[in-house]
DNA sequence: GTCAGTCTGTACCAATTGGTTCAGATTGTA
DNA sequence: TACAATCTGAACCAATTGGTACAGACTGAC
């Protein structure tokens, strides 16, 4: 057996590739060799402490393309509306190239939900804090930023849920852009 | 050891909480005996499939609630805003007191999606159906009905992450009320 | 070339998994 | 009470799980 060499964020890309089609429970050590080419000697070595492991450093490359490609972008922008449809532009991009699945999400269910709680947490009242701090520099004032940016994470994630029930791409393609209108109503 | 007996709606009803709690692949046959109490001779009797048939029934038992509960009275209402006003009712109800999880949703995920994709599929595209007919009843014409209705159950299960995730259930409970609220703007 | 550090494949392990089996307990009916 | 049908507990099984250990392969620095 030819001996394969690789670096760990390329094993991180692949790892997440495995719990978005598998989930995490299902995605056994023998799945993610199958499906990775990854091997056990490999996959502790770089992750010691075992399958948890695996998933924190999956959600931690999640969360720093999401830090670079929306959280910061918003976080600097110039004009409120350009930014918001930035932010629907790449986010549904984003989801629709990676099997419709947010592993954030994903982490809220069965046995994962306390073992991941801090980062979903972070991840959701970060997403949701500086989409409303933007509306905010985009003129709306008071509560109103806080529900409009919290209604429109809920959207895109209840998008991707019905995307995958009903197999179908444009629903959740639909529901963004609907959502992007949504916001860019208010902000003009 | 005494014995206990018990009915197979029970079990089903039992076995849902296990699924909502734990998810499906970490709810195994052990876990669902200790929480439970129920024993193999006992799943194996009512379920003779397995642990897909267990779920299978549970979906089954959630789709007859939803069929009673929010379906039915959509479809016989005679006044559309009401009869949205009560589907967001009981919806949130139902959520809120059952761990905030929808089975059919966690369904759509990791190697679950294939095996129930139909039941799924046929769960949201009739919610989705029924809703929409409620709003042509209601005056609303065209692709608009069927938009509004696709976003307002989108809303609902990102509605149920979020509030999952931040570990708050005023987040389902805002969301679902502000649902509500667009629905019965554009029926008045 | 030598050596230390990094990475890999694979053998091994205890525990758990879903499933099978069936004797016995329980229930309902005549 | 007797009997058939229904339900249960628990022993048993093969397969799989996540994890451990380590010899050997590979890489980079001197």
């Amino acid at each position: 057996m030819p001996r394969t060499v690789l670096d760990r964020d390329d094993a991180v890309r692949a790892l997440a590739g495995v719990f978005r089609r598998r989930g995490f429970e299902s995605g056994s050590l023998s799945v993610i060799q199958q499906e990775t080419g990854i091997g056990r000697g490999s996959l502790y070595h770089f992750f010691p402490d075992g399958k948890a492991d695996m998933a924190r450093a999956v959600l931690a490359q999640v969360r720093g393309w999401f830090d670079e490609q929306v959280f910061e972008p918003l976080r600097t922008a110039g004009d409120a509306g350009e930014a918001v449809a930035r932010m629907t532009q790449v986010v549904e991009e984003y989801f629709v190239s990676r099997d419709r699945v947010c592993l954030f999400a994903a982490m809220t269910l069965g046995e994962e939900q306390e073992t991941f709680a801090r980062e979903v947490r972070a991840y959701f009242a970060d997403w949701v804090g500086v989409l409303t701090e933007t509306l905010h520099r985009g003129g709306i004032s008071g509560p109103d930023a806080a529900d409009l940016a919290v209604d429109a994470v809920a959207a895109i994630q209840g998008g991707l849920i019905m995307t995958r029930a009903l197999d179908d791409d444009a629903v959740f393609t639909g529901i963004v852009a609907r959502t992007g209108r949504r916001l860019h109503a208010v902000l003009s």
